[in-house]
DNA sequence: ACGTATTTGTACGTATGTATC
DNA sequence: AGATACATACGTACAAATACG
């Protein structure tokens, strides 16, 4: 099914919803590949850019990883361990740098939570991997 | 001062880093215009491709928001106001979708907070805007 | 108020490099 | 070695939103 070139929405942002809702569907789940640029470029008719920032997109959502002679795999959504800040504590959150991701090796789209202590020491979380409880 | 060509680093993110060290050299400002594409692509001596992917990070690591006919511009850090879950409350973290962003009108590189009550309710917050107490 | 210039957005094409299979 | 697949980086053209005189 190509895309929509009459809609309003950018041909781009659609392909990023239809791989979007086939992962909530179930067409595609966690480790499943997804197909190469060159199969989306036929499959929606479409130039290569424009694959490229719809999985561009998808990467910073989180949803997918792509390794380079490899492909795009659906990203396993992470354990979440409970996590209870103690009195004195606080948590701030914000998005990693790309240089930070690269010393940490974390995907991209994976928010970073800052734990700061009374005293003055800090630890670093991936923020999607922790449930915060009251 | 034009890229290094012979570095491993890749032009694109050679640019990204030397924007966000202006930033946090002072050079840069929050609310100050960023030069135009144009005029970084010949500061640099790059395509424009090379601009637009350095640009993109910076919006997707919350620096920067870049708007059509406008340019880009250093976002300025959210206020945080402190948050202290109740006993029953938990708070999970996550990127947003586009269409959520869209909806929303959200910058890019915000992460969402998710706060779940007992009742079952929930309320959304942008993270970057809270600071979690123990 | 209008037209023009500026600026970013989309979309396509090509070439080359590099990692993986 | 060869095929596959993604990454970088250049180019072009046109559209759309904004800013300016």
């Amino acid at each position: 099914m190509p895309v929509n070139r009459n809609s309003d929405r950018y041909v781009w942002l659609q392909i990023a919803d239809k791989i979007r809702d086939d992962v909530a569907a179930g067409v595609l789940w966690p480790g499943k590949n997804l197909p190469s640029e060159a199969q989306l470029q036929g499959e929606f008719g479409v130039g290569r850019e424009v694959v490229r920032q719809a999985l561009c997109l998808l990467r910073f959502e989180a949803l997918i990883r792509t390794a380079r002679g490899v492909g795009s795999v659906v990203r396993t959504p992470p354990e979440k361990k409970p996590l209870k800040l103690k009195r004195g504590e606080t948590a701030t959150i914000r998005m990693t740098t790309q240089p930070e991701r690269r010393d940490m090796e974390w995907d991209e789209g994976v928010p970073m939570l800052v734990v700061t202590r009374t005293d003055g020491s800090v630890e670093i979380l991936q923020a999607d991997t922790v449930v915060l409880t009251g």
